[in-house]
Parts: C-alpha cells; sequence; structure tokens
RNA sequence: GCGCCCAUAGCUCAGCCGGAUAGAGCAUCAAGCUUCUAACUUGACGGUCGCAGGUUCGAGUCCUGCUGGGCGCACCA
C-alpha cells in the first residue's frame, strides 16, 4: 500500500531551503469542508524560518512542488498547503494492497495476566489481560516478534492462604474431598471460596490472623520447595479456562519458583556489585539492599531491601533477575509443555528438571520488555528499572516499559478480592454471551430460526466483542467504572457496530456471487464518496504505528468505529433526490465491480482492526 | 510530607507527541426501511477544554503555580 502522507513529506522536503531542512514535516487529513485530501501547516514554519510570508510560501510550494504518484494538485489554501489525490488511481491502490509491515528484527515480551494462583479472575483482570492480549497482537502486525509470558507468583501469601484455608476447612485431604463432590465448581472458584471465609473470619492484622500465621508460614515454605507445584498447576489450569473462554493465548508461564531456585536470584544480585549494602545496625541490621533514592523519587525510606534477614527474596529481587532472564544477561530456566490451548498451539512453562532448549523454542533474549501491570505496582515496577539500569551502559532501563492499567470500579465502588467483593470474569462472560443472545433472538429472529446452531456462535462473538471492547477503548492509564448496562451495551461506540459493518458487506459481497458478478471495476466512475472511505482504509498502518509509540490498544478501537462509520455512513448515503445513490448490487456495470472491491476491501479492514484487539467479526449476526 | 496519574458537552470518553470550525456515543427531540441486514444513518440540542499566569504567528495539547479526585511510598505480593 503505498505510503501517500511520506510521499508527500519526501517531495516537500526536497524544496526546503538548507537553513530550513531540519523542520519536521507534518502531513494531516484536512478538516471537512476545506478542499484537498490532506495538507501541511509546513509554510508557517518556514514563514519563521525565512523571515516570510507564510501565504506567500504556500503558493510558492505550490507551484514548486514535484506531485508524487497518485496525487493530482496541490493547491494553497492561506498558509496551507494542502493536495488533491487523484480519486481513481488512490482508490484502486488502496483497493488492490494490503497493509504488511517490515520485520522489525526485535523481539518483544508481553507479560501480562499475573493473576494470583488462588483464586478465580475478578472483573479487573479481565483489563489487564486484554490489554496485554491486545498489545502482543498489535507488536505482531508492526513486524516484532513477540512472545507473551505469564509469570506464575506461586510462592506468594495469596496462594499460601487459599491452600491453608482449604485445608482448614475441607482437611488436609481436602484436593481428595474437592475431586469427589457430584457438582463441583471449578477449582479456581472453590478456592477462591475458602480464602475469602478466612480473611472474613481472620480479619488482616487481627490478633486471631497472628494466631494462625506459622500455619501459613508452614504453607509458603512448601510451596517454596516446590512441594505443592502439582497442587497450584492444578489452580493454574483451572484459571487459564477464563482466559481460554476470553480468546487469550499465552506462549510461556513463568514460575516465581523456578525464578527463585539455584543460582539465578544470585547471579541477578552480583549485578548489584558494591550497590548491594549490608547494615549491621539499625532497623535493616541483617538485611540486604540498595539505596533507590537516585532512581525512584518520593520514597520515605531510600533503601530498599532486597535480601531479607532470613535469607529470602522479597519480591522485586526475583522480578529482577526474571527481568535480567527476559532481555538474556543469563539463562538458567529449564521447560515443558504445560498444555494444548484451544487453538491447538502448545502453552509451554518454566519446569524443574525440564529442558534447556526445547526444540524450535528460544525463550527470552527481548529487545523490549512490555509489562501489563496495575498502576499500583508503579514502585515495584521502578524498583525493577532500577535493577536495569545498573547493567552495562544504563540504556537496558529503556528497553521496560510498564504499561501501567488503572483498576476497574465496580458501579462505582472498589473492589477487594480479599473480601470477596468483587464480580467473577466467568460471570462477566457469560452475561455477555448470554445477553449478546437475547438481542439477537429480537433483532434478527431469522438467524435464529435458520441457522439455530450457528446462532450462539455469532451471539458469543458479538458478546465478547463488546466486552473486550469497553475494556480497550479508553486509556489504560484511566480509571473506569465497570458497569453493567454500559458495559455490555450492544450499540453505539461499541464493536457491535463494527462487527455490524462487516456483517453488512460480507452479506452484500454474498449476494454478488450469487449473483455472479465479477466482471471488471472501471474505476474512473467512482467519485468522493468511494475515495472517502478507501482515505480512512489507508489510514491503518499509521494507527497501528501510534499504538505501538504509545503502547496502547485504544487508538485501534477509535479507528475501527471510524471504518465502521465511513461505511455505515456510504451505505446510508442519499443524494439530492433523497433516494440512495451508493447501492453496489444496483450500481451501473463498471461502478458496480468498483464499489463491490471496494467494500469487500472495507470488510478486511475491519477484520484486521478488530483482529489486532482480538476481537472476531461474524459473516452474519 | 514526597512522588505518579487524572480533570474536555448533563453522563461515559476521543482528540494521532503545537496547527484550519474541539469530535463520538449515551440521554432528549425530529426524520429515513417497495436498494444490498434500521444492532444503521441524517439533523437539532448541548463546550469560558478545572482555575490563574507564561511561552508562541498559533495552546485542549508545552511550562509554572493552585484547586479537586485516584493511587503509591514494607524484611506483603
Amino acid at each position: 500500500m503505498q505510503d501517500f502522507k511520506q510521499d508527500l513529506k519526501t517531495a516537500l522536503e526536497k524544496l526546503l531551503p538548507p537553513e530550513a531542512s531540519h523542520l519536521e514535516i507534518v502531513i494531516q487529513d484536512t478538516p471537512s469542508g476545506k478542499p484537498g485530501d490532506y495538507g501541511t501547516p509546513l509554510p508557517f514554519l518556514l514563514a519563521k524560518a525565512l523571515r516570510a510570508n507564510p501565504v506567500q510560501i504556500a503558493t510558492d510550494l505550490a507551484s514548486r512542488i514535484e506531485l508524487p504518484k497518485g496525487v493530482a494538485r496541490a493547491e494553497a489554501v492561506g498558509p496551507y498547503l494542502n493536495f488533491f489525490v487523484d480519486i481513481a488511481g488512490f482508490t484502486q491502490d488502496v483497493v488492490n494492497s494490503r497493509y504488511s509491515a517490515t520485520p522489525k528484527n526485535q523481539k518483544v515480551i508481553v507479560e501480562h495476566t499475573s493473576v494470583n494462583p488462588n483464586k478465580e479472575w475478578h472483573v479487573g483482570h479481565i483489563r489487564g489481560a486484554l490489554l496485554g492480549d491486545a498489545m502482543g497482537k498489535i507488536y505482531r502486525a508492526a513486524g516484532y516478534t513477540v512472545e507473551v509470558q505469564n509469570y506464575i507468583d506461586d510462592t506468594g501469601r495469596q496462594a499460601a492462604e487459599s491452600i491453608y484455608a482449604a485445608s482448614r476447612y475441607h482437611g488436609a485431604n481436602w484436593l481428595e474431598v474437592y475431586e469427589e463432590l457430584t457438582e463441583k465448581p471449578r477449582l479456581d472458584h472453590w478456592l477462591g471460596e475458602s480464602y475469602v471465609r478466612l480473611n472474613k473470619e481472620f480479619p488482616e492484622k487481627s490478633a486471631q490472623k497472628l494466631e494462625i500465621e506459622p500455619e501459613i508460614a508452614l504453607v509458603v515454605h512448601a510451596l517454596e520447595r516446590g512441594e505443592l507445584r502439582g497442587i497450584v498447576e492444578k489452580i493454574v489450569h483451572a484459571q487459564l479456562e477464563t482466559a481460554y473462554s476470553l480468546g487469550i493465548e499465552y506462549d510461556l508461564l513463568v514460575w516465581e519458583s523456578d525464578v527463585v531456585k539455584e543460582g539465578f536470584v544470585k547471579t541477578a544480585l552480583e549485578i548489584f556489585g558494591d550497590r548491594l549494602q549490608s547494615p549491621t545496625e539499625g532497623k535493616y541490621a541483617g538485611a540486604k539492599g540498595v539505596d533507590m533514592s537516585s532512581f525512584v523519587p518520593g520514597l520515605e525510606e531510600p533503601f530498599k531491601v532486597l535480601v531479607r534477614g532470613n535469607g529470602t527474596f522479597v519480591y522485586e529481587t526475583k522480578d529482577i533477575a526474571y527481568h535480567y532472564w527476559k532481555l538474556g544477561f543469563f539463562e538458567g530456566l529449564e521447560y515443558r509443555e504445560f498444555g494444548v490451548q484451544p487453538s491447538g498451539k502448545v502453552l509451554w512453562t518454566s519446569a524443574p528438571n525440564g529442558e534447556h532448549e526445547p526444540e524450535g523454542h528460544k525463550f527470552a533474549h527481548a529487545d523490549q520488555v512490555v509489562n501489563v501491570i496495575d498502576a499500583r505496582q508503579q514502585f515495584p515496577q521502578m524498583v525493577v528499572k532500577a535493577g536495569l539500569s545498573l547493567v552495562s551502559d544504563g540504556t537496558y532501563a529503556l528497553k521496560h516499559h510498564h504499561l501501567a492499567n488503572e483498576t476497574v470500579l465496580l458501579e462505582g465502588e472498589t473492589m477487594s478480592g480479599r473480601k470477596g467483593t468483587t464480580v467473577p470474569a466467568d460471570d462477566v462472560v457469560t452475561q455477555a454471551k448470554s445477553r449478546a443472545l437475547e438481542t439477537l433472538k429480537s433483532i434478527n429472529p431469522d438467524l435464529m430460526m435458520q441457522k439455530p446452531l450457528e446462532a450462539p456462535v455469532v451471539a458469543s462473538v458479538v458478546g465478547l466483542g463488546a466486552l473486550k471492547f469497553t475494556f480497550l477503548k479508553s486509556e489504560p492509564k484511566r480509571q473506569i467504572d465497570f458497569r453493567w448496562d454500559t458495559a455490555l451495551a450492544l450499540q453505539g461506540d461499541t464493536a457491535v457496530v463494527v462487527q455490524y459493518a462487516h456483517a453488512r458487506i460480507r452479506s452484500i459481497a454474498r449476494k454478488a456471487k450469487d449473483a455472479g458478478i465479477n466482471g471488471a471495476p472501471d474505476w474512473n466512475q467512482i467519485g468522493n464518496l468511494e475515495l472517502d472511505l478507501a482515505k480512512v482504509i489507508a489510514k491503518y498502518p499509521s494507527v497501528l504505528e501510534l499504538c505501538v509509540r504509545d503502547v496502547t490498544p485504544h487508538p485501534m478501537c477509535a479507528y475501527a468505529l471510524e471504518l465502521a462509520t465511513a461505511f455505515n455512513g456510504y451505505y446510508n448515503h442519499k443524494g439530492t433526490d433523497g433516494k440512495p445513490d451508493t447501492s453496489v448490487l444496483h450500481a451501473p456495470e463498471g461502478l458496480r465491480e468498483a464499489r463491490l472491491e471496494l467494500v469487500t476491501r472495507v470488510a478486511d479492514a475491519i477484520r484486521e482492526a478488530l483482529g489486532v484487539l482480538g476481537i472476531d467479526a461474524p459473516e452474519e449476526m
């Protein structure tokens, strides 16, 4: 696909006088109502550099510019320089070409989800997982090699508390008790009940909680020794069902217990060298840590403990080691297959006594790392970044990016997994699908009648699309409020409108095929209405780049909507006589074929845009 | 106390790293299916872009200060 903006830039650069050669040229879409298709405010900048009249400069540039292919003419509009594309040539080029990114030869590791293995996912977890999933797909589409990792914190308190709670309420052989249940909830849900009950009966920092601390500590130690690995794997398998129901898959699970083992963390600490201090007196006596004041502003205590007095590592230390490994400073993990995901792709996991380098898989060695993690984790993320800045020339910190997603409120209230004031993610998914099915029944009863087996599939795609879109469409750093009625809405600024436009086009394409329309398009018959559609299609590469630059998928949501509204507007367009004037199938020969190819290309663009967001587009709905 | 983030239409949000008349959706009102899917479209209504300064030919966008809100500052994760 020809990059018109880039071509225009190049053409303008040739006209820049030496004293203005440093100027950055911006090509923008002309505002609606202004003449031209693309424009630049370059004359303003030149006016300053040359101390001349911008209007004069615009006229001068218009007469001197060597127009790139596909651009019909340039015109000065006041102090702006605008360009008119060649309608037939431009549209034909857009329709007949696909965007495929040039390989970047860079590997990006996207870490997301990382939900504690002690309880089912709740609504809040959906956000991070969807953001991470979309970012992975965006990087891939933009030409990067991507590895999606999910960090399993199997040595933490949360997992220990759940396992302890289960044994407290169901006995030491609780897993057998669970297995023998006739109607059993999924393991993560079942375990979550015990966890919430424990925290209700033993509130944090209460005297009762202190009494059971030693017993919880026993579980923590068992976890650290890897004795409960089998149990935690069962929990993780259960949790992954939620990811799969959302269409999310991973490449690799990395277990904290594997990271903490052997010389892994020790090697990481060696990188700290002299900076790792061992205070012999004061409150930090016996511990080891670093002075963080030069890395992290706003700390009450600049000293950050990395190794506790008892010799164990704090979370950040393990995370730093994990990131050294991600960027390839050292090896040391072993791997095996964890399972096969719905798409058929194998999910790998780090594991004790696994293979060092499984056939055809080279994990880690990333050029960039993107961590989709709750904004509340900014402090540990900064510690990790500080750890990375200690390596080599310090530029490694630049390879680390924390995509800090803000929290999700539930109907305006904050949620707590500990207190159980959350909504399980699985309930949200189920609701989204069933609401979509209800709507489908009332809106398109024919589809329900004629294809009773496909209808629920369509409802599932639509419901999931609506759900995903609400989580992805706003900036990640914005706190969002999950409200059932708006989150699962099927009209307005939703994926549904985009999917609907797609279904409409596919319907036209089916009818065209049935009618045997397959002649040659005559591009000279199309006009501005068609050109407008082509211009929207042509934006895709720059939107993708924007998502990569800002590390956020939300511009792609806006773009998908733009594609849909552009098509819907075209589809419903009426001429001066009030009659529809954009029909594809009823247009004269030649124009008909051109329109058919154009709208089919719009459908492709929609699938492309929704695809990187992890959203499917149904053939009919 | 220190640090990070947010503030744009009644509500929920975009605004592409300084450019042309600040855009959507929801809500309210009106209009369009004997053309291909009306889960759509068109129009109306709705804005001192939190406040006050500053930089600039030009500021919702950059800088400073303030106000209000969210979050963070453990030998928890």
